[in-house]
DNA sequence: GCGTTATATATGTAACTTACATATATAGTT
DNA sequence: AACTATATATGTAAGTTACATATATAACGC
């Protein structure tokens, strides 16, 4: 919990982890959207890389729940996927997004507007709070 | 899921409703600490008021995960509490924030910075994203 | 050829958090 | 006496995270 206190994300510093905090949420399905969106066509590895760039934790997404969470979207007609057999290294399930999965994305996008306004207002409380003490 | 869908928060606007996306994290913690930094001295009826003004989601704070949390504060030793059986309407629990509890407060304070940060990178992709689909 | 590493997908499940119902009790209002 | 608001507290189903584990293919060095 306190900074001191090592994780395994290598927090040497005096700032802390946010593991240490408790389990935030990851935003794992938006930015696995916003993932794909980017790059168009992608299988589970790749978009790994891709979300872990914009990893809102210090623990970065969850390689269990990418595929969880790809198979959770198929069904729900947000993503759709074929095998790719082809190039080098295993066999590759592609992603791309559906209409309704570009639709997906922007009420996330609207619910993280509203999401970060009122997080900002919250830091703003605690920056004050802090200080007076 | 979608915005049209009526929850019980009251959302009949075209904007999609926060509960609708799943389950985001409340930030119940760093509400309660940074509410009773505010309020100095606070029973848990009080610092429900005091956290729903600056939560995160539709849906604000859980009253059972209030009372869960200050339980939980005090066994770690990040606000001492009383009973006051004072005034009208039935007792009251009133809670304070100790040292440790401030501490813990900054270190939230940190967190929520890092995470601002992180999630703000994130809805710039997600708008950029939207506005080309 | 063979062991090692990197790539790639997938499942299992314990722990944690949210969502919501429910129970209890006191004070004030009609 | 019935009703409403205040105040605290518990129970638990569902959702999410954390992390281990299993499977399989390709590339690389030796």
């Amino acid at each position: 919990m306190p900074p001191g206190k090592r994780c395994r994300h290598g927090n040497g510093s005096k700032r802390a982890c946010s593991c240490a905090m408790g389990n935030l949420y990851r935003f794992t399905e938006p930015i696995i959207l916003v993932s794909l969106a980017r790059l168009g066509t992608a299988h589970g590895y790749q978009i790994l890389q891709e979300a872990n760039k914009m990893a809102v934790t210090h623990a970065g997404l969850d390689v269990g729940a990418i595929y969880r969470t790809l198979h959770l979207f198929e069904e729900k007609g947000l993503v759709q996927s074929e095998w790719d057999t082809e190039g080098s290294g295993p066999a590759k399930r592609v992603y791309a997004l559906t209409s309704d999965g570009y639709t997906h994305l922007g009420q996330w996008t609207a619910v993280l507007e509203d999401f970060m306004t009122a997080l900002g207002k919250v830091l703003v409380y605690c920056r004050d709070a802090v200080a007076e003490a």
